[in-house]
DNA sequence: AGCACGCCGACT
DNA sequence: GTCGGCGTGCTC
């Protein structure tokens, strides 16, 4: 008799394990491990999707008979063959023992969503996923990335990262590569000489956004080898991407973070580009981070991982200078071009230009002249809406969320205040909430009220509006930066998502209208972030032979990391930084671990973290354990309540090891008890603390 | 999360 | 007597 081990369906972490199914006679043939199956479960024996993760022999197991007697048996099967195979079952295994999450969540990170099934709804794919006879694998792409002519520099990487793969070891790059330095050449030829030799190739990139461009660069170079996975695309779509790199048909798989578990057989070479982005990392369950799956994925196929980025994070760079990675830069701009002359513009002194309440007259002035000289014209601001502010006159406090402790914003073009955590939109109320005062002021600047002021002070300009208010379908992204890169506007004003990974010969003047806030954001990684930020969309300009000049607004003139980003010094903004790390001991110099207690009722929200506070701190003395920890908390999280549910925290800073997994896997099962009842508990490995 | 089992009040 | 309230404990 064969038994089944198997990951259930829509279980909670405290009850999350592999259960025993008895196979039936008539299924034994058939079954086979990485099928899905329905499975009874619970008192009433509802029927549940299940994935096969070990089949035995009853005689071969150690189990008693009468523990043999009480198992359940398996109901039918969903899959004519396995939709994942070797690797996926242990990278499953990995993903719930590195993130805390369960078996079936894992898995449903790894399978296309087109693939996840409805109870009693089988998906019978008209093709087997996997079948014995495909894989072999596709010829070599018509070389048309040995045209590519490179630079010295750009071919010292080339070379440098081509002995890596030669090596047939596993091993981790970081590239430093100034912005404009012409990384997607490199990538390119890496690529090609991968696939040579016969191994598989993916290269992950931040945004959707970022897509489209760099898809057609590759889609020209390697035709119908290229799989793109990312989450814009429709679910049928995406099972056919999934099943051409599952069949080897595509051998290099271009996409955003999820692409990172293609299902890819050979892998030679993974590339992360802007590898401090922190899109990488999973905000949902299973919370992971894509560049440790890539690593982890990298040794399995003895493949080299290559991450890149003009600003890389302060821990790759931390462990590039350790020599846990090799390090490779490219130090100048392609074709020679100049870096952007940078100005830092002191509004406490100089003031805004009259009539403007943004503005500064040196900036006004640059790009009148851009509009006289035809040339293109990048603004920054990070923050949309019109009036970011809504406070009243009389009490001062300004008017949040029904469901949030956040701030509402005010949108003049349906004249209704909008929440940018939930999307609660209310009516501008007459009087204010608090004092029942008469004097509503709107105070507060955000991208739809530079619009309405560029129309003003600069009339015959064009202006394209880029923030998520104007950009909620994925191809408005395209058609917006298609039509800004053919010239047909004058001005692009946006959010951070026009700061980075663009490409736009035309630019010749960039304008930071202000991003003092985001210095000052409750993460110990906002410095990095704005870092980071104002670095790339400085950039975005002087990519021909037109020299780019850009203004940087700010009330804080002297701030270093504003000053380090106008010179574009990487270098000496990673020494300040890793400074920083160390003297108040943050990531690399230790792992943090977040633990949020979520519940409708503050009472129970607060009360549950105290508990858990207590439970920690008992089961340490218990154990006796030598765990190196700090815990921060327990304690309001930043917004204190988000969509109604209001949300507390305790910040351990650790040693990310299987003996601290264990030890809060241990206690993490006691929250599903009716002291935590009411109460949703989360944990977060190295995510952000911005909460 | 469901779902059953169980130990108390309201009602035929 | 017995129907059903939801508190609590388990899920191969």
């Amino acid at each position: 008799m064969l038994v089944a081990a198997v990951a259930v369906s829509d279980t909670d972490y405290g009850y999350d394990k592999r259960y025993r199914y008895i196979i039936p006679l008539d299924l034994s043939l058939q079954a086979k491990v990485g099928m899905r199956a329905f499975v009874p479960f619970g008192k009433g024996d509802a029927k549940r999707a299940a994935l096969i993760i070990k089949i035995d022999d009853a005689c071969s197991i150690s189990i008693e008979k009468s523990e043999l007697e009480t198992l359940k048996t398996v109901d039918s099967l969903i899959d004519d063959a396995p939709i994942i195979g070797g690797e996926m079952l242990d990278l499953i295994v990995w993903l719930r023992e590195t993130t805390l999450c369960t078996y079936f969540d894992a898995f449903k990170a790894l399978i296309p969503a087109g693939l996840s099934v409805k109870l009693n709804q089988k998906d019978k794919l008209s093709e087997p996923l996997i079948s014995d006879k495909d894989g072999g694998g596709f010829s070599a792409a018509p070389p048309k990335a040995s045209s590519i002519e490179l630079t010295a520099s750009q071919s010292s990487v080339y070379n440098g990262v081509r002995a890596l793969i030669d090596d047939g070891k596993p091993c981790a790059a970081l590239l430093h590569g100034v912005t404009g330095s012409g990384k997607t050449p490199v990538y390119a030829k890496l690529i090609e000489y991968t696939l040579k030799k016969n191994r598989t190739a993916l290269l992950a990139l931040p945004e959707i956004s970022l897509t489209p461009q760099v898809v057609g660069q590759f889609k020209s170079i390697f035709g119908e080898a290229v799989a793109v996975f990312h989450s814009g695309l429709p679910p049928k779509e995406r099972l056919n991407e999934y099943k051409r790199v599952k069949h080897g048909r595509a051998v290099l798989v271009i996409g955003t973070r999820s692409a990172i578990f293609a299902p890819l057989e050979r892998i030679g070479l993974m590339i992360i580009d802007e590898e401090g982005e922190w899109t990488y990392k999973s905000e949902a369950s299973p919370r992971y981070n894509a560049k440790d799956v890539a690593k982890k994925r990298c040794v399995t196929h003895n493949a080299v991982l290559l991450m890149a980025s003009a600003t890389p994070s302060v821990e790759s760079y931390y462990y590039a200078l350790k020599g846990r990675y090799k390090l490779f830069s490219l130090p100048d701009r392609y074709n020679q071009e100049a870096l952007p002359e940078v100005n830092i513009i002191d509004l406490a002194s100089k003031g805004f230009c009259s009539g403007s309440k943004i503005f500064s007259e040196a900036l006004a002035f640059e790009i009148n002249q851009n509009l006289e000289r035809k040339e293109q014209t990048i603004l920054l601001l990070n923050r949309r809406g019109y009036h970011t502010f809504i406070s009243c006159a009389d009490c001062k406090k300004p008017i949040t969320c029904a469901n949030c402790s956040v701030p509402m914003t005010y949108h003049k073009a349906v004249s209704r205040l909008h929440c940018h955590y939930c999307s609660y939109s209310a009516a501008t109320p007459e009087n204010c909430p608090e004092c029942g005062g008469e004097r509503i002021m709107l105070t507060g600047v955000g991208t739809q009220r530079v619009e309405d002021e560029i129309s003003l002070l600069f009339p015959a300009a064009k202006i394209l509006r880029m923030d998520a208010d104007t950009t909620y379908s994925r191809h408005a992204y395209e058609k917006g930066f298609a039509a800004f890169k053919k010239g047909e506007y004058d001005i692009m004003l946006g959010t951070q998502m026009i700061a980075k990974g663009l490409d736009f010969p035309n630019v010749t003047l960039v304008g930071v209208l202000s991003v003092d806030n985001a210095l000052f954001t409750g993460d110990f990684r906002s410095y990095e972030r704005t870092f980071s930020l104002v670095t790339q969309v400085v950039g975005r300009c002087g990519r021909s032979d037109m020299r780019g000049r850009a203004f940087i607004q700010t009330f804080m003139p002297e701030h270093y990391v504003l000053n380090l980003a106008a010179l574009q010094d990487y270098r000496g903004f990673y020494e300040q930084e890793i400074a920083m790390r160390k003297a108040l001991i943050y990531p690399p110099f230790c792992d943090t671990c977040l633990l949020e207690f979520k519940s409708e009722s503050v009472q129970r929200a607060d009360a549950a973290s105290k508990a858990f506070f207590e439970l920690l701190r008992s089961k340490l003395n218990e154990e006796n354990l030598k765990l190196p920890l700090r815990v921060i908390g327990p304690a309001k999280c930043i917004h204190e309540k988000i969509n109604g549910k209001y949300r507390y925290r305790i910040i351990i800073k650790c040693k990310n090891n299987s003996v601290f997994r264990n030890f809060i896997a241990g206690l993490y099962k006691l929250t599903f008890t009716k002291a935590f009842s009411g109460v949703s508990v989360s944990v977060d490995f190295n995510g952000s603390l911005d909460n």
